[in-house]
This record gives structure tokens, sequence and C-alpha cells, in this order.
RNA sequence: GGCCCGUUCGUCUAUCGGCUAGGACGCCAGGUUUUCAUCCUGGUAAGAGGGGUUCGAUUCCCCUACGGGCUACCA
């Protein structure tokens, strides 16, 4: 029987959760579903320098909105906590000491100032200063120093835990996505391991935890890519066989170089958080708050780096769940593609039902008392592409809006007026159904039908955009229609 | 600088040696809708460059270029 498919998703708490995070959440949350495993949530809070606060509660928010709630987490609990690792230090000591035991790893004493005068004196002659073997019998370390003088020091000053990196090594490595990948070891430096202020370093805290926690697949970011080789090394200088190992391509910006940051959204006018995010100065909009469906973001997401050949698009979480596989993830960066996000979200939401949309929109507090009617979800639904700004965007079907003053001029003229008066008379007598208003409106038309629908569409909506004009008629009613053409006659 | 990863339409991608290089978003044109949107039809547009290997390379190998990442007592 193979052993149970166990994944983890470990962002550290600095900050809101990113598209980034979000897709490695998901491709992780993919994996075990399909394979009926466990979803985990570990906080890797190592760097107490770089928490910010509201993180957790933030990322724990954003993946529960996206359905991507985990089996095992920090608010949860389960069988292999604690899930934080600031909670697990004095397993991180217990392993530490072993790996200095065996011989795989020494103590370091060397000052930061010291290391970075190493570094640019390097620099300056065109070199690389590289804690490795060439160096560090001339650094202050446990294997430079004498026993007596490390027992000193040892109980005097900080000290860091470095991994002593074999001198000349092929390490070969597999990688689910990339394949097989080979390093030498000449080229890797002696990772420090435990910092002094007792906390593991990352590439420590993870590998004993993922190992710890039974991990059966690790799926993270490329940047990780580079220290997997110092990964595999723990593994196998404790004795353990290692998870097998998946690096998922970055998100880029959508034009231009790097990363897809924060400031990109403000920058190109979208979000790139799931949530809204407030921090002191900071706010950003997330997607919910613009009205991008929790599925549609997961749909985008998966997408974005990953496809069938069937060429389907459209996918619900369980249809996911069901096509996902590592290996048809791309290899290359991909731009993130705001446009297309839109498209997604117009698809789901014509899927949705009137009421459904109302469902949502009350979940998402969109606008405390606003009336949304099913009819005018109804009237609205095709033309619907976020559930977001309703209010502004299809305010003509709440109050009366604001009548565009050049089409007023363009469209307004002696004829048109004399037409809607005669059209808004005969409206008083008889407002029947949209069929019955048509026929009222051909009969009044003394300027030819499309130009009196552009009048009356004018009056009611204020510019010439809506859904049919009859139908907005019935929606408005009959009080309403008259007060608004009234309006437009003073 | 060193090391690692990558490179098919503007964007996301299909192709796992036989290609008239397929789909989707976007864009353009036409049709439906007497507005707009939706919808339908069509069009636009790609294998970074150079060497190999091969009967045949987008697919395999090498070099170059470009892009990205890492190079911290950050993750």
């Amino acid at each position: 029987m193979p052993s149970p498919v166990r994944v983890r998703f470990a962002p550290s708490p600095t900050g809101p959760l990113h598209v980034g995070g979000l897709r490695t959440a998901l491709y992780n949350y993919l994996l075990a579903k399909k394979n009926s495993g466990s979803f985990i949530l570990r906080i890797e809070d190592t760097d107490t320098k770089r928490e910010v606060e509201g993180s957790y509660k933030y990322i724990e928010e954003a993946l529960n909105w996206c359905g991507l709630t985990p089996d095992e987490s920090p608010s949860l609990g389960g069988e292999y906590g604690p899930y934080k690792q600031s909670e697990r230090k004095g397993i991180y000591k217990e392993y530490i000491n072993e790996l200095i035991e065996n011989g795989s790893a020494y103590y370091a004493f060397d000052r930061a100032e010291d290391l970075d005068k190493h570094r640019k004196n390097h620099e300056k002659r065109g070199k690389t200063f590289i804690y490795n073997a060439h160096n560090r019998l001339k650094l202050v370390n446990s294997l430079s120093l004498k026993k007596n003088e490390v027992e000193d020091l040892l109980k005097t000053t900080p000290y860091v835990v470095r991994f002593r990196m074999p001198e000349e090594k092929v390490i070969g490595f597999y990688d689910e996505i990339r394949g097989k990948i080979e390093v030498s070891s000449r080229e890797l430096d002696d990772k420090v391991l435990f910092k002094s202020d007792q906390m593991p370093t990352y590439h420590f805290a993870n590998v004993v935890d993922d190992h710890l926690m039974n991990i059966s697949h690790v799926i993270r970011g490329e940047e990780w890519l580079p220290s997997l080789p110092l990964h595999v090394l723990l593994y196998k200088s404790f004795g353990w066989s290692p998870p097998s190992f998946a690096h998922i391509p970055l998100i880029l910006k959508p034009s231009g170089k790097g990363k897809l940051s924060k400031r990109d959204g403000k920058k190109f006018g979208f979000p790139v958080f799931p949530l809204k995010w407030e921090n002191g100065e900071e706010e950003y909009v997330g997607f919910k708050e613009f009205g991008i469906l929790p599925e549609v973001l997961i749909n985008y997401m998966a997408l974005l780096g990953w496809s069938k050949r069937d060429n389907k698009e459209v996918y619900l979480i369980d249809e996911l769940i069901e096509s996902f596989d590592i290996d048809s993830v791309g290899k290359s960066g991909v731009k993130f593609d705001f446009e297309k996000l839109i498209w997604l979200n117009t698809q789901h939401i014509q899927k949705l039902s009137s009421e459904d949309i109302i469902k949502r929109l009350s979940e998402l507090g969109e606008e405390n008392g606003l009336a949304v009617s099913k009819d005018a979800i109804d009237l609205i639904k095709p033309r619907l592409d976020r559930l977001g700004d309703i209010e502004i965007e299809y305010g003509y079907l709440f109050g009366q809006q604001e009548v565009e003053t050049g089409l007023k001029h363009k469209l307004m003229n002696d004829d048109s007026l004399s037409f809607l008066r005669k059209y808004k008379t005969a409206l008083e007598k008889s407002f029947g159904n949209a069929e019955e208003l048509k026929a009222l409106l051909n009969e009044c038309s003394t300027i030819g039908f499309g130009k009196s629908m552009g009048a009356m569409r004018l009056c009611l909506v204020g510019k010439l955009a809506g859904p049919d004009l009859f139908e907005l008629m019935v929606f408005l009613g009959k009080d309403e229609v008259l007060k608004r053409v009234g309006s437009i006659l003073v």
C-alpha cells in the first residue's frame, strides 16, 4: 500500500497572501484532494523581525474564501502539531544536535560584520566569497578552533550552526516538473541552519518539519530550486528519505520585468490579493471586493501555468481536482493576464442563477440597503462581468442618473422633445407590458423608431447603454419612468 | 560576477521526430440584438538566433542571446 499523500502549504506571516502563494496552495490542495490525501497549513514564522501583524489571520481567511480549507493547521490542530514553527523550537534544537554529533554540522562564531568584510573584499577582486570547505578553516568555527576554545566561545558568544557542505561532490536530484538536475557541491556554501537567536533557518526547519509531518510531496515556488541540493543533503545527513519535489514557475508582471508585486496591482489597476488588506498606511482592494468569484480566482490560477490537452477553460473546483496532475504544469514563468480573469468571471457568472447572484452579493455585503431584486439581476446578468460596484455601474436601476450632457445636446432637439411629450402623455393613460410599451412607442414615434428609442433611453439611463428599453421600463415602473421623462422635459 | 531554471501568436497554452503549428483571452471585420453587452461567423498573429544529429526537426544535443530565480544569522 502506498504511503498517504500529505502536502503542505507553508507561508511566512510577512504580509497578505499574494497570487503566487495562492497558486502554490492551490496546486498542493489539488494534489492532496485528487489522491484523497491531506492538505496542511504550516506557518513558517522563524524570522520574528519580519513578521507582520494580522498575516496569519489573513492567510487563513483568504484560503477559506477560496475554498482551500486545510485539513490540519495552527487553528485546526492535528496529529502532527504544533503547526507554527515558532512553537517547535525545542524540536529543532534536538535535531540540530543530532547533525552536530554526526559531523554534518558545526558551530560558527564569525561576526556578521566580518563576513560582510570578506564578501566585499572578494567582490573587489571580482571573486565571490563562499563559506565552504576552501574557507572554513580560515574562519572562526568549531572546525578551525581547538575543542576547549570552542567550549569557551559557546558559553560567551553568540553562535550559529552551519551545514558542513561536502567539498567536491556531484549532487543529483529530481524535480517532478523539471526532471533530473545535477549540481556540484563546490558551488554551494555552508548554509546557516540555526541562527544565533536559537531559531532555525528556513532550510533546516523546513526539512525537519516535512519529515516529521510525514509530507509526501513538496510543491513550492521556483525560487527554492537553488536550495534543493542543500535540502536533499540534509535529508541524507539524517538518514531520511526525501519527499518528492515540484518547483512551480513564478508569476510575472503583465508587462515589463520581474515578479508580480503588490505595487503592480495599483500600477495596472487590478487586485493582487484575494481579500482586502489594510495595514497602517497600506491599503489594497482584494479580488473579492473587486467582484471576482472565488471559484474564478481558483479556476484562473489553475490555468495559469497548467492546462490539459482538451482545451477546456472553465473549471469548477471538483473538475480541477479530477483533472489535475503535477507533470502538466508548465516550466516557464507566466504573466498575469487580468483580461482573461475577467472573461472567466463573466463565464462563471452566466452559469449562476439570478438567485445565486443575489446570494453572492449579500455575502459580499454589496451595498447595504441596496435592493437588488431578482428582476434587476435578470436584466443585467448578460452584461455582468464582476460583482463589484453594481450600484455605480448600474445605478440607473436604482435611482435616476445624471444625463450625459454631450448626448443630451446631440439627441434632444425640438422633434425628439415633442415625441417624448407625446409618448409621456400616452404612457400616463396606458402603461402595459414590454410588448405593449413597444407598440405604444411605435404609435407615438414621429422621428423614427431608432431615434425614439435613443431619446427614451437617454431619459431613463442617462447614456446609450443598458438592457432592453421596454423591459427596463417595466422594471422601473410607470411612476419612475414618467418622472425621469418629465425631468428631461423641464 | 558565479550558479540554477526557462524560451511556441501581444498573453495563457497544445504538440511528447512527420505541421497546412491547434485552442483560449485580446484585437479587427461581419451577422443577430432597432442602443450597449451577450451570442454566432470569420480574420489577425508564434516555434529567440546559430550550429549539429536525422530521410525529416518546434520537438533531441551544443553554443549564443534574452528572460527569471538564487547568491543573508529572509523566507
